[in-house]
Order: structure tokens, then sequence, then C-alpha cells
DNA sequence: CTAAAAAGAGAGCACTGCTCTTGCATGCGA
DNA sequence: TCGCATGCAAGAGCAGTGCTCTCTTTTTAG
């Protein structure tokens, strides 16, 4: 039924990668504002005209190095947790740490990348459709392990106030039926403020203030689990 | 002594302030990525080159447009706190929730200028030095909420971590050598907090997740505040 | 084997940041 | 008050950019 793909598609395919990683090359070397297509086809050997038949446009790279960049982080995230997991299967704490600290760890290898997904957006403000599965995969393993602990042990969180609470009913239809709503607004809460966190470290607002990094996000990242209800495990 | 300025001098300033003006117009209008001198120039009837005079590259141009940003979010702040303050002498949680509030609104209705400010850095990346004062304004006023609460009523913080401990009294030494460790950590913790939840707000993570955005900030301020030990006045 | 589709090459347009030279007028010190 | 140095605008020009359009070559599919 569906032959092997002709050598005319295998050298797209191979084209098209080649050209994303000359990207990603001149994207860590000088930043998204310093990306040029010119750049990348000269890099290639190749006339720059050609390249639009791989991507139509700057952006469209662009959105492609995006998805690339959620899924790269996503997959760190998804593989440290199932690391944490095997490692001790009722530390919910620790697996929740662990998926911190795989974001961070990405964030600080790969600031560029970071900034192009959750620095501000670069070109004309609207998120194509294609980054929103990508994008939702970090926030998906937060809400997966606050699942867990919740099933396992229960969480301890603090009282909603009354304006919230149609909010936090809605949040927790849309996000996790099965979660009760404090913890859906909780978890909500500690996303927004892990990558504040591990933006503000690799954007460079902690330079000359924070010293000890690793300690201090590790502390955080605690905090950050605790404040969704998480407790040690044993 | 200080004579009045020239005629000179005083249509310099003036022709700078109107370059910056209409440089901060395209920025909200377009996004820095497409902020041009020439067009600057060009809506204001000069031509290019003359505007080298006044600003010597974009990124010089850009840096005068940061420092009025951060000036523009730390003054605002300050506002609201000196309102917050009038209007409840002892209510520190309400001092902090009114400061945090003021950089959301200024966030939200300027986020072009938000995001030159606390997106990724734009251009070589490097802080020039002109920056740093404004950039500590809002920091200092989270600081001095905190110094108040913790001297008129002590604050309530959680131990910290061995680990944490060298890198935490290096920072209250730096950052307030009058507050004890354990609250510059909470603070340096909140402060990053919360420009992540305004940016997520601003750079559109919560779009088709968080809707009603007041509320939500409100409660997420507010355990900021508390997180730093701060207490609902009596 | 041939017609159609895909890919590359190159020229060209309108734009950008930035530099350099030239001419002008304006505000300053003498 | 006057002369001139200084501050400033204008214009041309360079190298680079995103993107489009043609024209030719290559490859695939029928």
């Amino acid at each position: 039924m569906t032959t092997v793909q002709g050598a005319r598609a295998r050298a797209r395919a191979e084209i098209t990668a080649a050209i994303k990683d000359e990207a990603r090359r001149q994207l860590a070397a000088e930043g998204a504002a310093k990306l040029s297509l010119r750049a990348v086809a000269r890099e290639l050997g190749m006339v720059s005209s050609a390249l639009y038949r791989y991507f139509p446009s700057r952006d469209d790279l662009l959105t492609a190095l995006i998805v690339d960049a959620y899924d790269a982080v996503g997959a760190a995230a998804e593989t440290a947790h199932a690391a944490a997991v095997r490692a001790a299967p009722g530390g919910h704490l620790a697996h929740w740490t662990a998926v911190c600290r795989a974001v961070r760890a990405w964030a600080v290898a790969h600031p560029h990348e970071y900034a192009l997904i959750y620095g501000s957006p670069v070109p004309g403000y609207t998120a194509p459709q294609d980054t929103v599965g990508p994008a939702a995969r970090v926030g998906l393993l937060l809400v997966a392990t606050a699942r867990a602990a919740y099933e396992a042990e229960g969480v301890a969180l603090p009282p909603l106030p009354d304006s919230l609470t149609p909010e936090a009913e809605r949040l927790a239809a849309d996000l996790a039926p099965d979660l009760p709503p404090a913890l859906a607004v909780s978890l909500v809460f500690a996303w927004a403020q892990l990558f504040g966190l591990v933006s503000f470290e690799v954007f460079g607002q902690f330079n000359r203030i924070v010293e000890d990094r690793d300690a201090f996000f590790a502390t955080a990242a605690e905090r950050l689990g605790r404040e969704v209800g998480l407790l040690p495990g044993r």
C-alpha cells in the first residue's frame, strides 16, 4: 500500500531537516532577531529563493523551530519524570521537582530556543494552531503528577476565595475534570510561577543577585510542589 | 549657577523626546522587531541619517525605551503603593497586592513595552549599566513592603534547607541586611513568580485557559504575599 | 516516453541599519 | 555686534534583508 517514499520525498525531508538544523545553529549563535533566511541558505550552499520551496516565509521557519522547541522541552520533562517515577514510585514531590529541574536544565542549555517559546512573541503575535499541542506537554505533565499524588494520598490546599469559585470550576472542568477546582487553580499558579523563575534566570534578571542558582531553584521547585499540595514521600 | 538651557539644548531635548514618542507608538503598533529607525524618521519628517545625531544606533534607542519602561512600571507601582498605604496604613498584605496589581495593570496596558523589559532580551543580550537602577524599582518596593510588615508584626516563613543557607545569607546581605535570610529568599521567589504570572498573561500563555484574569491574578497576588509571610491586617 | 510536477537559479523590488560627505545656519565667545 | 566653529540636516551610497517572479532543469508518475 504505502510504498517506500521516493528519493524526492526523502531528499525533501533531509533538506528540511538541514534547514532547521542550520537555523537552530544561527538561533543559538545570534538569537531570533538575527536569524536570516539568506544566511541559512548561504550556509547550506543554496540560493535564498530555493529555501522558500521548503518554508513559505521566515515566520513559518520560526514556527517550525517553536514547535520543535516545545517538543524538546516536553520530551526532556517527560524523560525526567519517568526516571523519577522509576526511582521512587511513591515520591510525588520528587516527581514534581524532577519535572521542574528538567525544564530549567533544558532552558539553561538552550536559552535562545527557550526565549523563542517563553519569551516575547517575536513576530505578528498570533500563535499558530500547530503549536498548541506541543506547548501543552509540560503543563499536562504537571497536572498528571498532581493527579497521581491526589489519587494516592490526597492534597492539602488553601481555600479559594468566593470570587474565584466560578473560574476555578470552569478551569477544573477544562483542564482536569477529576481534580478539585482548588487544585486546578494551584496548578495553573505553579505552572506560571515555575516559568517565571526559569525566565528570570535565563533572561539574566538574576545576574548579580542570585549566585547559587542550583540550590535556589531546587528550593523554589519544592515550594511550588508544596503549593499544589504535594507532600514528601516517606 | 545652572543657567536656563540654551535654545539649542532645548530643541535637542524636544526632538529626542519626539523620537522616543514616535518610537513608542511604533513599538505599541508593531512590536520591537519591526521598530525601524527609518520609519520613525519618516514619520517625524526628517531624514534617517539625522536621527543618528540623537541616538547612535537602533539599540541605543531601544535602550532608552527600556529605561523609560522600567521607570514607568516602577512609578506605577510606587504610586499604587503610596495610595494603598494611605488607605490602610497597617494592611501590609493589601500594600503588597496593590503593588502586584499595579504591575500587572501596567503590563496589560503596555504589552510591547512590557515585552521589551521582561521578555527575551532583544539585541546582543548585554543589559547596559543605565538599566540596572530603574530595573530595580519594583523589586525594591516589594522589599520595602515586606520590611514594613516584618518590623511591624514579624513574618512567618518556612525554614530554609541547609543547602540554601549560604546563598540565603549572601542574598540578605546584598539585598536587605536588616531582614532575615529566609525572608530575602522568599522575596526573590515571589518577585520572579509575580512576573511569571504577568508574563504568561501578557504573552498569551493563558489564552483559552484562564478566563477571569482579574480574579485569578488577585488570588495569586495574595498567595504570593502570604508566601513572604504577610498577614491580612485586622 | 511523454506530460506534469517539483526544485533550483537568478534577477529584481522595497525595505532595513548605518556611514560618509557636503552644505547650511545658528548660537556662542571675543 | 560680529565671525566662525559647532551642531545639525540632507543626500548618496553600501551591504544586508524578506520576498516574488520568471526561466530552466530535473524527476516523477501515468
